[in-house]
RNA sequence: GCCGACGUAGCUCAAUGGCAGAGCAGCUGAUUUGUAAUCAGCAGGCUGGGGGUUCGAAUCCCUUCGUCGGCUCCA
């Protein structure tokens, strides 16, 4: 009996019965391809099972997202398979492909340290040379676990006992090593070209803190030495984009012990944060928006009636004045809620959009904190709409279409998310499942693609979330918009409708930048310390060659100045070279060296910190490029 | 908070139980310089803090603070 199957380009060929995936991928790798999976009517498939009648066969190498999830799953197993050689008391976790890479959570009788990394590494390696087959073996639910209950594997145990009673236990083996795992996996391990074992971490089993933590190994692999070494070529880049490197080079700002996690901004840094707080204002009052001010510590009595001091206390400061206690504010909106509050609205009055650059204090966990991007102070560019429940559409949208203007700028790109009711929640769940298909429906007007995130929002309300990419390809959290049906009862705010009754508003609380250290870290990692003019803390440096042009630099100096450009004059003692060499490590965006030659003719010599030597400018001429520049925010 | 690693001059790093050092940055002087580093000299330290072991500690042990990589959490 012969099988029909459809191969992936176009054709169909027919086999004999009970031919194998892997017959047909011995056939490909014969061709010379490199090929990591198989992939039966889209699915991943186990290389020895029978091809079923009918189906359509793709082959898939690393470069696909599938044949990379195999292939490095298989590098874990090899991981895995390495570590019980040389620990055998070890009882192993679970090991998943991930991003880049692979990491495998064991459990350790004696922990084991980094150093101990290089001989797994080692053991590694013998295994890949061994060309050990990886095959596929099913068990019955009762042998699955007296098979594993005789190892002592209780961690997978307790994942077999959580598989459905009809679910195919499946495992698969390598020489002396076998793993619980619906695989696929490569044939072989002498498939694993390339890997290296990167670092090693705790982590929670199966994530949650009360359970015990296991030790993870984090490595990658790929299937050359060189795509490997261009990774962590490419890790190494990364590093020197760092935001605590640069702030530090480009003296933004620094972090003390004195203070962790809560940042000091140096003048470089500030004069950024003001360049972005600056357009920020222009930009929300153009959009309708009023900007107010908010006290830092109020009183414990707020906090009951916002619900912070039920849901939030953990994360919250406090503090004691004459007997009575207080809370620094870990959110905005309870001082908002009372400037709301603090006069009568007619619903002409609405939408009311009340901004607030607020500086919040969290207490995050110690071992949580990093740079700018986790610090315990921030400043968030929040802000408060206050409208009528028909006007909720519009101004969500609105909002959206503001945070589009300000990513745009940046050149930033990003990822949507809906969250929605969690755990620890206000309110009841109609008012819940109203709100969040409310900002399905904004979503999906504005076709919007977005990913769902189950039991996330926030305590008062479900939310929209804007994830912004950084160089590394890490993704962040920056704008949030969150509808919000509790404070307003909270604070039992009212408006005066049409019908001359009370009513009440709909709030929703959004950001755009979210936190100004986490967007100032971003962008410096965006930018690699490369800021846009408008951005540059020095937007140009004046460089007179000798002495005698220290007088004409000093005049194109302070004709910049009088621009209100951000201009330094270097009349050092120092020859050209050094003076340049200087200002581009700073990385200034422009270098004006001006010599005998210039201050005859009253022109600049413009050197761009990216393109060099541009050659001599009137210096008016350079005045109107660099208005133009700054006034077109180009990147 | 938990797991692992680390903490030496402003920065990057040496010194592994026996006198704490280099490069860059800084300061002083010479040099008058044309598109990424001129030369010479000087200064810079309670080796994160506290305790211990030792004749002797940057080095070994304990503790505490901080940092880094993760986990959990989040803007």
């Amino acid at each position: 009996m012969q099988i029909k199957v459809k191969l992936d380009n176009g054709k169909e060929a027919s086999y004999p019965e009970g031919t194998t995936c892997m017959d047909l991928y011995r056939e490909k790798a014969a061709e010379g391809k490199n090929l990591t999976a198989v992939l039966v009517d889209g699915e991943e498939c186990d290389l020895n099972a029978p091809l079923p009648e009918d189906s359509k066969v793709e082959f898939v190498d690393f470069e696909s997202p599938v044949g990379a999830k195999v292939y490095r799953h298989s590098a874990s197993h090899v991981l895995a398979h390495a570590v019980k050689r040389l620990y055998p008391q070890v009882k192993l976790g679970i090991g998943p492909a991930i991003e880049n890479g692979v990491y495998y959570d064991f459990d350790f009788e004696e922990p084991i340290s980094s150093d101990d990394l290089k001989a797994i590494e080692k053991e590694m390696k013998k295994i890949v040379k061994e060309k050990l087959p990886i095959k596929r073996r099913e068990m019955s639910r009762e042998e699955a676990i007296a098979f594993f209950e005789e190892k002592g594997e209780t961690y997978k145990l307790e994942l077999i006992n959580e598989m459905p009673e009809d679910e195919v236990i499946s495992c698969y083996e390598q020489g002396d090593f076998i793993d619980l795992c619906t695989g696929p996996h490569l044939p072989h391990t002498g498939m694993v070209k390339a890997f290296k074992l990167t670092s090693l971490a705790g982590a929670y089993w199966r994530g949650d803190e009360n359970n015990p933590m296991l030790q993870r190994i984090y490595g990658t692999a790929f299937p050359n030495k060189d795509q490997l070494n261009e990774y962590l070529a490419m890790l190494e880049e990364a590093k020197k984009r760092d935001h605590r490197k640069l702030g530090r080079d480009l003296d933004l700002f620094s972090l003390h012990e004195e203070g962790p996690g809560f940042p000091f901004l140096h003048n470089n840094g500030n004069v950024i944060w003001q360049e972005l707080t600056d357009f920020w204002r222009q930009e929300h009052r153009r959009a309708g928006y009023e900007e107010i001010k908010t006290p830092l510590i109020l009183n414990r009595s707020l906090w009951e009636q916002s619900g912070h001091w039920d849901h939030f206390r953990e994360n919250m400061y406090f503090t004691n004045i004459d007997e009575q206690d207080y809370a620094v504010k870990p959110m905005n909106c309870p001082g908002a809620m009372l400037v709301f509050r603090s006069k009568m609205h007619s619903y002409r009055d609405l939408p009311r959009r009340i901004a607030e650059m607020g500086i919040v204090h969290r207490h995050e966990l110690s071992g949580t904190l990093q740079g700018l991007l986790r610090v315990r102070s921030f400043t968030q560019d929040d802000a408060h709409i206050f409208m009528l429940p028909s006007q909720v559409e519009q101004e969500v949208g609105g909002v959206i279409d503001l945070m589009d203007r300000f990513y745009s700028i940046f050149g930033f790109t990003y990822r949507v998310e809906l969250s929605t009711m969690p755990e620890k929640a206000m309110g009841t769940k109609d008012m819940w499942d109203k709100a969040t298909s409310l900002l399905e429906r904004v979503l999906q007007s504005r076709d919007i693609s977005y990913r769902l995130n189950e039991g996330d929002g926030a305590f008062y309300g479900p939310k929209i979330d804007f994830h912004l990419e950084d160089c590394m390809g890490r993704s962040w959290q920056c704008g949030t918009i969150q509808l919000d049906f509790q404070m307003p009862e909270k604070f039992d705010l009212t408006y005066i409708g049409e019908d001359g009754e009370k009513h009440r508003p709909v709030v929703i609380h959004r950001v755009i930048y979210g936190a100004m250290e986490r967007l100032l870290a971003l962008l410096i990692e965006h930018y690699g310390g490369r800021f846009p003019v408008w951005l540059a803390p020095v937007q140009a440096s004046v460089i007179p060659v000798t002495d005698r042009t220290h007088d004409y630099g000093r005049q194109v100096y302070e004709k910049l100045k009088s621009f209100d450009f951000r201009v330094e004059l270097d009349d050092r003692n120092e020859k050209v070279g050094y003076k340049i060499r200087e200002a581009q490590v700073k990385k200034v965006p422009y270098m004006l060296v001006v010599g005998d030659k210039e201050s005859e003719s009253g022109e600049v010599a413009v050197r761009h910190r990216d393109q060099g030597d541009l050659g001599a400018e009137e210096l008016d001429a350079f005045i109107e490029k660099l208005q133009a520049e700054i006034e077109e925010k180009r990147i």
